[in-house]
DNA sequence: CTGAAAGCGCTTACAG
DNA sequence: CTGAAAGCGCTTACAG
């Protein structure tokens, strides 16, 4: 690989020369700028990126640290923020931590050793060991800690949560269930809090047995939905925290010869892309899945250069996607 | 952030000292070990890995082309390699390519400005401009390039293909569409010549009607699945060449009034998640995702240390999973 | 076992 | 507008 001292000797010039006709090429006069631009060609010359980084002390490099790549609805965030990263000059590296406290640390150590510039952290922990380290540029998305002024974007999944039960209390439900995710999760405790909001407000007893705690997989969905059918006096709808979890609770209303929604109402949350293709089709709520990828990545952009992000807490519109999952209470 | 010359002046020794110390700490004589490690401590000094990579010349990363990141397989394929990277001491790097050669040349191009050691490549293009190169570590797994000598890891799709056709004709199907993904595409060929093999085998003649071209999404599965239901005389079963695409033609055919199995079987490929919850749960072709990225993986790291990797070609195995998607054909 | 020194390939004040 | 020089923070022959 030819380097910028071969590219120098053949054009005649110095190596700063030919360093400013890459980087600041106004700055070099246009004769030159030809000459430099020949043997740069001629020597098919790359500058080596590990050497421009070591002396510009900056990796061009983000990590993103994710739970787990391969849920769908963080994958899409990924895809946003690898858009975003792109056009901004940012190389994206993967930090699957499958929700491991030491994996998040090895991840956003990086930022120490130089060898990422910032992170973005879709879980709502601080990703270092010591507490949280003002001099990482780190920002929070999906899944926020709270309490800090760590920047974020996020939904407002308390008014969601409130809008997905509200709709089912619309169809006349009374005793409706819900499955959570892991409740240590900031998502988990917005979406129960709007859950219990829409319950209040309505003057419907919050009956605790109609809570089952789930982890967001399918199968937690069947067991917390089994869990629901045996309550004395069984739910007519159930509110799940995500998709997957309400493709395996209609997964048990099946097997237990229940229909939906005629026997039994369920929705989901995420609106991921099977939950249109669902039998019946999901009631869901819609995410901008894409967007808090590339949202957080500019906020990160803007963190890393110094600049205060405009909106330190960003939140994102949701949407109610009514299909036929959720219908009237027909138990009445 | 301390450098290696704070640590040294803090523990009186020289910074070779230093580096050996945390490199090849057997060459260095326990007292001075312990002293150099208190001043470690001390200043919480953390190598500077951009320093480090420049000056070993390594990145420690690697890249990992993927024509989209949101795709359940790729997805899964990518948290194996994630996982073995990491336990080889590799970061990775997503060039989500959006199946665009210039994405794919802008993110192989890496290798040759030593931003990364290697790639592979989850598609079957030479992700250079200008034809392979040698020089560069390039792994492929997925779907693979044929022709060359580049290390691959992929499934036996012919026989895999031929076997799903088969399990069609002793349900008694004889007319049997085929929901293909992008012709240019080696999985897709070599699925085709499976399907095509195990009709003629059967004595069965191939009607080019039966076969319609989808591009992996389910959007275009019910497209596919639509015309192949205004056939003179419309299949008794599809197999379709990814889950998706069942998924789509599940739905399509339900909306045009049939029962899956009964009135049509309709099969998948690549036992994603969600595949065992459809509605029939789909028959499908499971492949090993994650066992893809793993090999790939462990097989780049040969590669980049000028190890010819034990199975230059290897194949994985499948496995054919009868669901309710399928059944008897009925009409004969 | 240890240290002094060279050098990896760039960029960027500084001087002219 | 251009060049000489310093230096980013490490590692690694080399010599002792």
């Amino acid at each position: 690989m030819a380097t910028i001292r071969d590219v120098s000797k053949i054009a005649g010039v110095s190596v700063a020369t030919v360093s400013r006709t890459l980087s600041k090429p106004d700055k070099v006069s246009a004769k030159t700028r030809k000459i430099v631009e020949a043997a740069i060609k001629k020597t098919n010359y790359k500058p080596d990126m590990l050497a421009r980084n070591f002396r510009t002390r900056k990796s061009s490099t983000i990590v993103v640290l994710v739970p787990d790549i391969a849920n769908p609805f963080f994958s899409r965030v990924i895809r946003g923020i690898e858009q975003t990263a792109q056009s901004l000059g940012y190389a994206v590296l993967l930090g699957d931590t499958q929700g491991l406290r030491t994996r998040e640390y090895t991840y956003a150590n990086m930022v120490r050793t130089s060898q990422t510039d910032g992170i973005i952290q879709l879980d709502c922990h601080i990703p270092f060991e010591d507490g949280i380290d003002t001099s990482a540029p780190l920002v929070n998305a999906c899944d926020c800690i709270r309490g800090t002024d760590i920047p974020s974007v996020e939904l407002d999944n308390v008014t969601a949560a409130q809008k997905m039960t509200e709709h089912l209390i619309s169809l006349g439900h009374i005793n409706i269930g819900l499955i959570t995710g892991p409740l240590s999760s900031t998502v988990t405790k917005d979406r129960l809090k709007g859950y219990k909001n829409a319950l209040k407000k309505n003057a419907i007893a919050i009956n605790d047995t109609n809570i089952t705690v789930g982890d967001y997989s399918i199968s937690s969905g069947t067991l917390a939905a089994n869990d629901l059918f045996k309550n004395k006096t069984p739910p007519s709808a159930i509110f799940c925290m995500n998709d997957e979890m309400a493709i395996g609770a209609i997964q048990q209303a099946k097997k237990n010869g229940l229909n939906v929604p005629n026997d039994i109402s369920i929705a989901g949350f995420d609106d991921i892309s099977f939950a249109e293709f669902c039998d019946p089709p999901l009631t869901t709520i819609s995410q901008p899945a894409e967007e808090f990828g590339t949202k957080a990545m500019s906020m990160l952009y803007d963190v890393i250069n110094g600049n205060e992000p405009e909106n330190k807490n960003t939140y994102l519109p949701f949407e109610l996607i009514i299909r036929d999952s959720t219908g009237p209470n027909k138990r009445i």
